[in-house]
DNA sequence: AAAATATATGTAGTCAACTACGTATATTTG
DNA sequence: CAAATATACGTAGTTGACTACATATATTTT
């Protein structure tokens, strides 16, 4: 039982995140690739504003589950390049909503081919024998049922429990 | 052919991310739990210096697939907490060769139970039907073939020429 | 052996998410 | 209805990787 195979699980989330880095970048180069000037990052917001046309930033940001300063960081970008815009809701002055412009709307529309190029390119990279769509969706199940700290939790328990005679 | 199902393969990237980091606070908590002040970012680092006990700063980069700044980095703060030291080679003054300090090896010792802990909570995780070890290990084998955009300009290349006769 | 090139390291700044905290408005409770 | 609490938004600073550039030493070419 050595220590090798270790390497793998233990360096995950730092391959993770590798991955997640490459693809987003090779994403910036196909919009641009065809004359479009957007970034990846901002997807989640258009496309959910694209089926909930309106929605205020706290909103917004559970629906794509990020964290709200996140979301606003990117609304100012997306706000400065009048893809969305947004105002005060007059029925709880607290909450600013937001939607997209017609400019972000027109965007969309030039936006949908590249999107059908990137989902083909991106799934003939995933489909590989062991989906890794169909992973990630299992292992965010798994995730919300129990976090792998509670589950490391459990198993030193286990190992506590087991090891008590023999101090 | 709507656009629906698209939104998951085209927020892969950002989905990795948050993954990547969950896994990391976890791993942080899961030493902590057990009084052990480490990062699960050293990993790398320390792992392969314990298998390969000299090495220079960009021999360890390429061993651990990081680009060299963010080695040197890792390396600052190691030999801050004085678990690694480093020092000129003498054959190559332009190298600087590492290695584990007396603290580091003992350090590694230490974490070993650890190790085992946390590899058993991140398989329980992983192990979905759906493997997403071997799902990364397939996916960045097919990036290295091609990535997502040298797909993707073969995929434009070869809607253009089926489109062509409609203009 | 001088010049050109290559390699090793280091520094500075970027990126895309985050947490922690502060303020303004709304809602609930005593 | 005033006080306490909750919610919405915003700002500031962090994180862990990166790229681009600068410098020092080594190697290769002429």
């Amino acid at each position: 039982m050595g220590v090798i195979d270790e390497s793998g699980v233990l360096a995950l989330a730092t391959r993770l995140q590798r991955l997640s880095e490459q693809m987003r970048k090779d994403g910036l180069l196909i919009y641009k690739a065809h004359g479009i000037d957007f970034e990846p990052k901002w997807f989640p917001i258009i496309y959910t504003l694209h089926f909930k046309p309106v929605l205020s930033v706290v909103e917004l940001a559970n629906e794509i589950g990020y964290a709200h300063p996140s979301t606003i960081t990117l609304l100012k970008e997306l706000e400065k390049l009048k893809i969305i815009k947004s105002g005060k809701d007059k029925a709880d002055e607290r909450k600013r909503l937001v939607q997209l412009t017609e400019k972000g709307k027109a965007l969309i529309e030039q936006m949908k081919p590249v999107w059908q190029i990137i989902t083909a390119a991106a799934t003939q990279l995933i489909d590989t024998k062991t989906n890794l769509m169909k992973a990630i969706e299992e292992v965010e199940q798994q995730m919300e049922l129990q976090g792998m700290y509670q589950r490391a939790l459990s198993l030193m328990a286990a190992n506590n429990i087991k090891n008590q005679p023999d101090k």
